[in-house]
RNA sequence: GUGGCCGUAGCUCAGCUGGUAGAGCCCCGGGUUGUGAUCUCGGCUGUCGUGGGUUCGAGUCCCAUCGGCCACCCCA
């Protein structure tokens, strides 16, 4: 006996007993996207390393320690994509698509990302993630949230809540960012080794610090909607209307700034109170220069990225019971002539009955386990081919789980009629 | 990467101050040799996470290690 191979840390088997919540958030998914004008694409969850580099940005702890890189064969560095956004943009470049883009497209898949698991955290992850590519907003800002919000009500969340702050453009935040450090560096005493590390590399991180200390210092530091230029004020005001007029409710948050570096204008996330401590169900925001900082015409954009395994648990704690997708007929058979005899007809009925689930008893057994099996199923009439059947050309019709208990026989010619008979009846 | 808690049957768990494993569920079989969802009787299943140590003796105590969960951190 060999030793059992165990899963990878922080990868989980979605099993059978929860891909009906994963169906259900996935085809609500399709639903709402398709009400906006999105359109799926696929791509590769592997790209050159230097890709997240430069999208994401060198500071930070996506970039720094949790990407799953490796050397291939061919000697190039690798990464697992640890979000979805850069390799999209990258998409988008390396197919011409930017030229006059109008793009709505959405994107799901496994992310990578190597951090230490806990609830809601995974290393393995999945994410559906939207982007608008070729629009300055703000009118798909607002148009986006909505989505997002439309999302959650045919979920029938109620326990999500929309927090939204505006990073300015680089040159308004390089400025905010200088006054930042001047700030901190006054106050370099209470600042954590996070802290003081990020004041040199992105001062902006320290804001959403929670470090006792820093967050009292944080407390009088200039707020960044203050000191933002003139068209960012503008951006931002015009999305608070905007939402305003849907009544889409939301709080503005200084202090969110996203972990990734390539974010400008606006910024969102819809954070919940029951996952425990990872809060944030959906986040995103603009990030009009990195298209041209990826070498691609410049082309304003903005996108976020939702967490399907936290979207799925909300669902779940919501009471959500995803509808079972059980058979209708259960075959059972006896003998090796009548089970060969039972794949056949199982073939006919799927023929004359399209959409209905039609399961064969595989395997010999006695009927008695057979007909437990057949319950179990969930299945509404069992159809039972036994020697004697099959000798006389017939086939045996029994309602399961039900007050009709009366056990009836049919031609093998009549039964796909017979059967169709019986499930409208007991509809 | 740091910390807390936890690893006993396929699952959920019990096992007192050390005396070489147990329950329920599941599964299988009989009662009912071709008819279920009830009942009843019986049966199977364990390198007690792994490695070392203390001891006459370790699931139980000690050390190490791995894994899980939760939190920090970070984020979806």
């Amino acid at each position: 006996m060999s030793r059992n191979i165990p899963p990878v840390t922080g990868m989980k088997d979605v099993l059978s007993a929860d891909i009906g919540l994963w169906q259900h958030v996935e085809r609500s998914w399709r639903a709402v996207a398709d009400a906006y004008g999105y359109e799926e694409i696929r791509v590769p969850v592997v790209e050159h390393t230097e890709l997240f580099k430069r999208a994401i940005g060198e500071y930070t702890d996506v970039v720094e320690k949790e990407m799953y890189t490796f050397t291939d064969q061919g000697g190039d560095s690798l990464t697992l994509r640890p979000e979805a956004t850069a390799g999209i943009v990258r998409a988008c470049i390396s197919n011409g698509l930017l030229r006059g883009a109008r793009l709505k497209l959405w994107c799901q898949g496994p992310m990578f990302r190597h951090e230490k698991p806990q609830k809601g955290r995974f290393r393995q992850f999945n994410q559906i993630d939207l982007e608008a590519i070729g629009f300055a907003g703000p009118d798909v800002d607002i148009e986006i949230i909505a989505l997002t919000a439309r999302l959650w009500k045919q979920l029938g969340l109620t326990r999500v809540k929309l927090q939204i702050n505006s990073l300015g453009t680089p040159e308004s935040r390089k400025a905010y960012r200088a006054l930042l450090q001047d700030y901190f560096r006054r106050h370099l005493d209470a600042l954590d080794d996070d802290g003081k590390r990020r004041l040199e590399g992105n001062p902006l991180r320290i804001l959403d610090s929670k470090h006792p200390p820093t967050q009292e210092i944080v407390k009088n530091a200039p707020v960044l909607t203050e000191h933002l230029d003139a068209e960012s004020t503008a951006h931002f005001a015009e999305l608070r209307a905007g939402l305003d007029a849907l009544g889409i409710p939301y709080t503005v948050n200084p202090r969110l700034v996203r972990g990734l570096d390539y974010y400008s204008r606006t910024v969102f996330e819809w954070i919940t109170d029951a996952l425990g401590s990872q809060d944030a169900v959906c986040s995103g925001g603009r990030y009009d220069g990195l298209i041209a900082q990826m070498g691609g015409e410049a082309t304003p954009a903005i996108g976020f990225a939702m967490g399907v395994e936290r979207v799925v648990e909300l669902v779940r704690l919501a009471g959500m019971t995803a509808p079972a997708n059980l058979p209708d007929v259960f075959v059972m058979a006896q003998g090796d002539a009548a089970q060969r005899g039972a794949l056949a007809l199982a073939e006919k009925l799927r023929d004359e009955l399209p959409g209905h689930g039609i399961v064969v008893h595989c395997g010999s057994a006695k009927f008695k386990t057979q007909f437990r099996r057949a319950d179990e199923s969930g299945a509404r009439v069992a159809l039972v081919i036994g020697e004697d059947e099959l000798a006389r050309g017939v086939v045996a019709l029994k309602p399961l789980k039900g007050a009709e208990n009366t056990q009836s026989e049919y031609p093998v010619a009549e039964i796909g009629a017979r059967v169709a008979e019986f499930l409208r009846r007991s509809t």
